[in-house]
RNA sequence: CGGGGCGUAGCGCAGCUUGGUAGCGCGCACGGUUCGGGACCGUGAAGUCGGAGGUUCAAAUCCUCUCGCCCCGACCA
C-alpha cells in the first residue's frame, strides 16, 4: 500500500491480488444465494438524497459538488437511494420478488478523521447489496441468506469473526447485525456471553453491573470541600467509585435533561440518545442557570428537569451532589427522585448478562460488516412499490448488506502475523506459491525453477518466482514478509542431491523433496489447508 | 471541530535552542571481494530545507500567515 493523502491508498501488485482474491470470495457465496451483479455510479444527481432525507440528514461526511450547470451532485457514500431508485423503475409485480442486486463499487465519505491506516479511508470499496421482498417474512428470508452467506464467505477468507447485533445509525431500519473480527486493532468494541451467545456492540450492549455490598447509610450530608470529581470525592470519603452517583446534563432538543449514572460507569451516549434523542452536553453556564449548582456537586433531588436514571442505580445507597457547594449527600437511593429508568451505561468487561446472568466478555474488533432490515424506509420516499396478488400497491421492503473488502484484508493481516510479518490464509494470498532460486546465476536452479513455474502455472496454482539477483537471506526476509503461504527453496547444494526444499511459512516446518515430486507434494499439501 | 506533534536527498532522521559551508543511516549508480537468513570495502549521483511574506549584511534556524500529514478526542455505512 502507497499512501497517496489522508485516508488515501494506491494499492501495489500484491495487495491488489488480495482485494481480487476476497471480491472472487464474495462473488461466488453472493451467486450462492441468487443475489445478481450490477454497477451503480459513483457520482449522483442530489434530488435522489433530497427525496429521502439523507441530503440534509448526513452532514459534512457527503462529498458535495456542483456540475457545470450549477446542478447539485454528490459522491456516493452508499447505494440505497440509487438501488431503490432503479427499483422503482423495474420492480412492478409481487411476481418479480424477491430480488437482490448487489456491486462491488468505490464509496467516498469525507471522514471527519481518517485514520487506523486502510481501516477507516476517505475512498473504499464495498460489497453492496440489496434486496426487494413483498413480505416480512421473505425479507427475513433473504436477511438470514445473507448472515449465512457473510459465515461463508469470512471463513473461506479464514478469519476468527462473530456476527453481534449492532445499532441501524444512518442507515435507517429497525433491525441489524455486524460482523466482526477480533483485533487490537479494531475500533469498535462488543459484549460477548459465553454462556448463552448474546453478542451485542457495546453501543446497545445490554449488561447488569455487578452489584455493591450492601450499606447501611442514614441520610447525612457531608462537607466535601473543593472534590469535585468522583474520584477525587470517593478518595476523600474512602469509597469506591461504584458507591457514587454520578449526574450529567445534557441539552436535548425538547430541553435538558439530568441523565444519572453509578460512579464507576461511563454514560452511553447512544444509548441515552434512544430515550431523549440528539444532545449535547451543557455547558457550564447552561449547568448553573437550570440546576443552580455549579459541576461536581450536582444531585438529582429536588430539580424539575426530566431524569433519566441507569438500571444500576435501582437497588442501593449512594453518594451524589448536594446541590450546594462543596457538599455531598450519603445515603440517597432511588426513592429519592423521580427518573426513567433505562440502560444507559457503557457495558464492561466483567458486568452480568443481561440474558443469562454470566458474566460478559468484551472484546476490541474490526467491523468487517454488516446487514440491515431496511423495511420501506427507501422504498416509500422513493415511491418503489409493487402490485400485490390483490392488485394493491404497496411499497417494496428492503434490506442492504455490506461488506468491506479491505478491512477484510487488514483483518486477516492483523489476525495472521508474526515477528518475520503477514502470514496470508490460504484463499486470500496473493500467490499460492512463492519459488526462491537462491542462485540465479546458477544455470541448473533456473532450470528447476523455471520448469516448476511452468508446471505450477498449468495446474492453475498462483505461483511467483523471486528471479530478482538478490542474495539468499534477502529473498528469505522477504519472502517471510509478504507471506506467501508455501515458499519453493531451490539452493544448489540441495540441487545436487536432485532435492527440493518445501516450507511453510505459518509453521516454518521444511521438507525435502525430491525435484520431481514437488508439483505432486505441494498440490497434496494445499488440498489439507 | 477541540487538543498535541511533524514537514530538511527516494525512504527514515539529525541540524533549529544561540542565524553564517546542509549532514547521517538506508536505498540508488559504478568497481572489487562475498554468496542458504536483510554482506563488506572504495568511489559517486542526488536536497526549491512544505509554501508565501517579513526581520536581517546574512534565514533550514527568528516572526506572521498558509498548506499538508500523523496522533488523541468528538464524529463515523
Amino acid at each position: 500500500m502507497r499512501q497517496l493523502a489522508a485516508g488515501l491508498y494506491i494499492y501495489l501488485p500484491l495487495g491488489w491480488r488480495v482485494m481480487n482474491k476476497i471480491n472472487t470470495i464474495i462473488r461466488e457465496e453472493m451467486g450462492a444465494i441468487g443475489a445478481q451483479e450490477i454497477s451503480m455510479p459513483v457520482l449522483h444527481p442530489a434530488e435522489i438524497w433530497q427525496q429521502t432525507g439523507r441530503w440534509d440528514a448526513i452532514g459534512d461526511e457527503m462529498f458535495r459538488l456542483k456540475d457545470r450547470s450549477g446542478r447539485d451532485m454528490c459522491l456516493g457514500m452508499t447505494h440505497e437511494e440509487i438501488m431503490t431508485w432503479l427499483a422503482s423503475r423495474e420492480i412492478r409485480s409481487y411476481r418479480d420478488l424477491p430480488q437482490v442486486w448487489y456491486q462491488i463499487q468505490t464509496k467516498l465519505r469525507d471522514e471527519a478523521r481518517p485514520k487506523s491506516g486502510i481501516l477507516r479511508t476517505r475512498e473504499f470499496l464495498m460489497k453492496d447489496s440489496y434486496s426487494f421482498d413483498a413480505s416480512e417474512e421473505a425479507l427475513e428470508k433473504n436477511y438470514k441468506l445473507h448472515a449465512d452467506a457473510y459465515h461463508r464467505i469470512y471463513e473461506r477468507c479464514g478469519l476468527r469473526f462473530f456476527m453481534v447485533e449492532s445499532d441501524p445509525g444512518m442507515m435507517g431500519g429497525a433491525v441489524s447485525h455486524e460482523f466482526m473480527a477480533p483485533s487490537a486493532a479494531g475500533e469498535d468494541e462488543v459484549a460477548l456471553c459465553k454462556n448463552c451467545g448474546y453478542s451485542a456492540n457495546v453501543e446497545l450492549a445490554l449488561s447488569t453491573p455487578l452489584k455493591n455490598g450492601p450499606v447501611d447509610w442514614q441520610r447525612e450530608e457531608v462537607h466535601t470541600p473543593e472534590k469535585r470529581t468522583i474520584t477525587e470525592v470517593s478518595n476523600f470519603l474512602k469509597l469506591s467509585a461504584s458507591h457514587f452517583l454520578k449526574s450529567i446534563l445534557v441539552m436535548t432538543e425538547k430541553g435538558p435533561v439530568l441523565a444519572l449514572v453509578r460512579g464507576d460507569h461511563d454514560l452511553h451516549e447512544k444509548k441515552l440518545a434512544k430515550v431523549v434523542g440528539n444532545h449535547r452536553p451543557a455547558q457550564k453556564s447552561e449547568l448553573k442557570e437550570i440546576l443552580g449548582v455549579e459541576a461536581g456537586f450536582i444531585g438529582p433531588m429536588g430539580h424539575k428537569v426530566r431524569i433519566v436514571a441507569d438500571e444500576a442505580l435501582r437497588e442501593g445507597m449512594f453518594v451524589s451532589g448536594a446541590n450546594k457547594p462543596h457538599y455531598h449527600i450519603r445515603g440517597v437511593s432511588a426513592a429519592d427522585f423521580e427518573a426513567e429508568w433505562h440502560d444507559i451505561h457503557v457495558a464492561r468487561e466483567g458486568d452480568l448478562c443481561s440474558k443469562c446472568g454470566n458474566p460478559l466478555h468484551v472484546e476490541r474488533v474490526i467491523e468487517i460488516g454488516n446487514i440491515f432490515k431496511l423495511g420501506t424506509k427507501y422504498s416509500v420516499p422513493l415511491k418503489a412499490v409493487f402490485l400485490d396478488e390483490n392488485g394493491q400497491e404497496r411499497p417494496i421492503i428492503m434490506g442492504s448488506y455490506g461488506i468491506g473488502p479491505a478491512r477484510i484484508a487488514a483483518a486477516a493481516i492483523e489476525q495472521n502475523n508474526d515477528k518475520d510479518g503477514m502470514i496470508w490464509p490460504e484463499n486470500i494470498a496473493p500467490f499460492d506459491i512463492e519459488i526462491l532460486p537462491l542462485n540465479i546465476k546458477d544455470t541448473k536452479t533456473m532450470e528447476v525453477a523455471e520448469d516448476l513455474y511452468r508446471k505450477f502455472a498449468e495446474k492453475g496454482i498462483d505461483v511467483l518466482m523471486d528471479d530478482r539477483e538478490e542474495r539468499a537471506g534477502v529473498k528469505f526476509k522477504d519472502a517471510d514478509l509478504i507471506g506467501i503461504p508455501t515458499q519453493i527453496v531451490i539452493g544448489e547444494k540441495n540441487l545436487k542431491d536432485n532435492l527440493i526444499e518445501i516450507k511453510s511459512r505459518r509453521t516454518k516446518e521444511t521438507v525435502k523433496v525430491k525435484t520431481a515430486e514437488v508439483v505432486a507434494r505441494v498440490s497434496r499439501i494445499r488440498k489439507d489447508y
